[in-house]
DNA sequence: AACGTACACTTAT
DNA sequence: ATAAGTGTACGTT
């Protein structure tokens, strides 16, 4: 499957992708953007819609490794709300130190939503700024807002 | 509210 | 081998 890459952009920053298929390698934050488009997904997700990213795939997801529990993890935290880094210690066997460089490392963000995983006391960290962490926090809390509307609307 | 320390895993030396 | 670093948590003072 060939390589592709592209960015697209998500508030004040450009987010750079690299993907083949359905699989995606790599996601990074810069404040600049590179030629190439992005998945669909991503791209949605960017754009503050509520969709699930966990249809993506990712290489970290098939190690045995204790990372990989982690970010198995991760992925089950459902869009809008947070888990702290004690918590996914607990599920995946481990310390919470270790979920923190687990975050830290994690190749793929957005796509394992390490911007969920926050501090017992506050928001906790996230590369190469936390504002992107809030910003996608107060994303999601807005696409739950409008989802909850709808259904109120549609009396579900 | 500040301080220590235990936690366990990775990467670098 | 071993130490250092880590986007922490929790108990004690």
């Amino acid at each position: 499957m060939e390589m592709k890459s592209g960015s697209c952009r998500l508030g004040l920053w450009h987010v750079h992708v690299e993907w083949s298929g359905s699989t995606v390698h790599h996601v990074r934050f810069a404040t600049t953007g590179i030629p190439g488009n992005v998945p669909e997904l991503i791209r949605k997700f960017c754009a503050g819609q509520r969709v699930d990213l966990t249809m993506l795939d990712c290489s970290v997801l098939h190690e045995d490794t204790v990372y990989s529990r982690i970010y198995h993890a991760v992925q089950k935290i459902p869009y809008g709300s947070t888990v702290t880094y004690g918590g996914i210690a607990q599920m995946a066997g481990t310390t919470p130190r270790v979920v923190g460089q687990a975050m830290a490392r994690n190749p793929t963000p957005l796509v394992i939503p390490c911007h969920r995983v926050v501090a017992a006391d506050g928001i906790g960290g996230f590369s190469p700024s936390v504002e992107i962490k809030e910003e996608l926090l107060a994303m999601e809390k807005k696409g739950l807002r409008k989802l909850q509307l709808d259904r109120r609307t549609k009396s579900i």
